[in-house]
DNA sequence: CACTTTCGTTGGATCGGTTCAAATTTTGAC
DNA sequence: GTCAAAATTTGAACCGATCCAACGAAAGTG
């Protein structure tokens, strides 16, 4: 019974079972550390001690102290702790970085909080030896967290308004949006709509290129930016496009659709910020019998698996997520000041939700 | 520059600080701890000593002995880290281990290995209140290992041969098990197959019923345990079922149905021991024109997300996963000794992957 | 038997904080 | 101006280990 959970009463420490064996806690230490280096007797009696006083081995909160080294890197974002598991480009992310942990033996901590003042605290308090920081949302308050904390950290995300002093691994939201675009264009797109991630803090909605311009969301701008130089290039009155503000989630992006499509005119085309906007956005259209692309092209943003298998696969602009997370990994544990800011090329994949312009 | 990654010295502790800015690190501590009860000026002064200084508040490496509490949760597998964002069941598990870890603040750490020595030390080493062990795979040798630390913690899986003593929380497999083969033969089925979860740690390929009475795994025990009951109910030679362990991929399910498919009597009816070897399994039957549940019907186990939405949806045993994970998390962190060991309900959830037999 | 190695053990210093009883200073009342 | 009460600050003790210089005993050498 005692074993179920052995009560609140835990006071055995290494001293405890040296003075029991009649050894000096240093030699106890080395039983644990060492067993090599000390007699066979003394070490039997020693673990011996140990079992009979239900001794658990050498607690590691001691150990951390001396050592120094956590060996567990933090991954942390403004999200709750499930993002991790239910957003699709944060488990490929996630993925990736577990394996390259895996290859070194490191271990991998979450953080995160449900509300801000949490958030900083476990930023603060997080035994880990470096951080990952998702920059989705909230990112630069994060990264200002973590850098408080003066561990090495890289932000995912590459936030051209971000001090240049900020390590960072990123992708140009800029030319991958422009490459979304001109593939619409070509196909001979014209009547457009954007389907855009958080600006701010402030929830949903139709908004502005002037709204977007100040967003605190770099990735949310270029991403935009992108897609308006481009359009901008092949004549289109990028003014006249309807941009709609989502939270990344279903509620938000049907939302947005059903506000663009209430309009007149109604687009051909549908630029996605991301993959999950653009699953999502699929589902609204299959529901009312849009056809895609017959009727209506949509390309995403990411390059998550789930693309692959949707009615009908999502053309997307696919991130190279598995290497981000090798790099973030290997930039926090060969921390050798070396490192800075990468940006890793995107790429057009042309599945079938992009078609001919119906006109 | 020097931001960037802070070197390799970071000597400053928070007694040169204190040294500083002229007080006590009893004063300095409570600058950073309980602002509130330190004059402003004396409050400034240290802050600003600790801003020139490069400090980066208190190491939590210190702190963390003396508050005793880490105020974390390890979930431990003998899986690969990247088991827990690739497998859908473990996904909805963390998911739900997640949303209960950010309603008490506490955070998540992964703690896994490459190998079994890093294993053991990883569960040695981890920092952590307790323990959530999913038992998938080499769950005893795990168990063990967790109960050696000392710490609370609850085994995912409810494993009949378990000292009584373990703390777990699971599902009656065998009743499970049972739910889904009474359902195939009250469609009519009478030829059957069994897609087995690991039986041991030996691979994949044809298995017997004695072999798997033997097993390493329970889970897998109970649950052919429970398919076998069920069939001889009705009059179904057990002997006779072809039985298939796979290693829960695709490469093991399609060599399985490789494998059974190659006799000269096919079944109509396959019992897969998790929906993701059901999952794998329709996609091979696709593959080969066999018509779910036209001419074969098939039974998952778990109720993992992705069966709702395969060709066809997929009939299955739904295990309660979110609850699970929330009563694991409790059990940790309210960890009063009151609890043991609790089983919980499955149901029979029919989607489309199972109809009549076609004889 | 004295003298150097080798082996195993000891105990103090250290890691970086927090805590609390006691000391000191400030404030308020008369 | 005096004294008690309130507000701050101090410094020692402690959290649970690891590390290492020094030491004692046993083994080896001449």
């Amino acid at each position: 019974m005692a074993l179920l959970a052995s009560g609140k009463t835990r006071p055995v420490r290494l001293a405890d079972i040296a003075k029991a064996a009649g050894v000096s806690h240093g030699t106890a230490s080395n039983v644990f550390a060492r067993p090599e280096i000390v007699r066979e007797e003394v070490r039997e009696r020693v673990k011996a001690a140990a079992e009979a006083m239900g001794y658990g081995g050498p607690d590691p909160k001691g150990r951390l102290l001396r050592a120094g080294k956590v060996n567990a890197i933090g991954v942390a974002t403004a999200e709750p702790l499930s993002y991790f598991f239910d957003d699709p480009f944060a488990r490929v992310m996630m993925a990736s970085i577990s394996q390259a942990c895996d290859a070194t033996g490191a271990g991998i901590s979450l953080v995160s909080a449900a509300n801000n003042e949490q958030l900083a605290w476990n930023i603060q308090s997080a035994l880990v030896d470096g951080f990952i920081v998702f920059c989705v949302d909230g990112g630069s308050k994060l990264v200002e967290l973590a850098r408080e904390r003066k561990l090495p950290f890289v932000a995912l995300d590459l936030d051209s308004d971000d001090d240049e002093a900020v390590a960072a691994i990123g992708v140009d939201n800029i030319a991958g949006a422009g490459l979304a675009a001109r593939h619409l264009t070509e196909l001979g797109h014209r009547r457009f709509a954007v389907l855009a991630l958080p600006v701010a803090d402030s929830g949903f909605g139709p908004t502005t290129q002037e709204q977007v311009e100040k967003a605190l969301y770099s990735g949310t701008r270029d991403r935009l930016r992108g897609y308006f130089a481009e359009l901008s290039r092949f004549d289109i009155d990028v003014s006249r496009v309807p941009i709609y503000e989502t939270v990344n989630d279903e509620e938000s992006v049907w939302a947005g659709l059903d506000h663009i499509f209430a309009g007149a005119e109604t687009p051909t085309a549908i630029l996605a910020m991301s993959d999950r906007i653009a699953l999502h956005a699929l589902d609204w259209l299959r529901q009312r019998d849009i056809a895609v692309p017959g009727d209506v092209s949509i390309v995403g943003f990411d390059g998550v698996p789930e693309g692959a298998v949707s009615k009908p696969p999502l053309t997307t602009i696919v991130q190279p997520i598995a290497e981000m997370g090798r790099l973030a990994v290997k930039a926090i544990l060969e921390n050798d000041g070396s490192f800075s800011r990468q940006s890793l090329p995107v790429d057009l994949l042309v599945r079938a939700s992009s078609g001919p312009s119906p006109a």
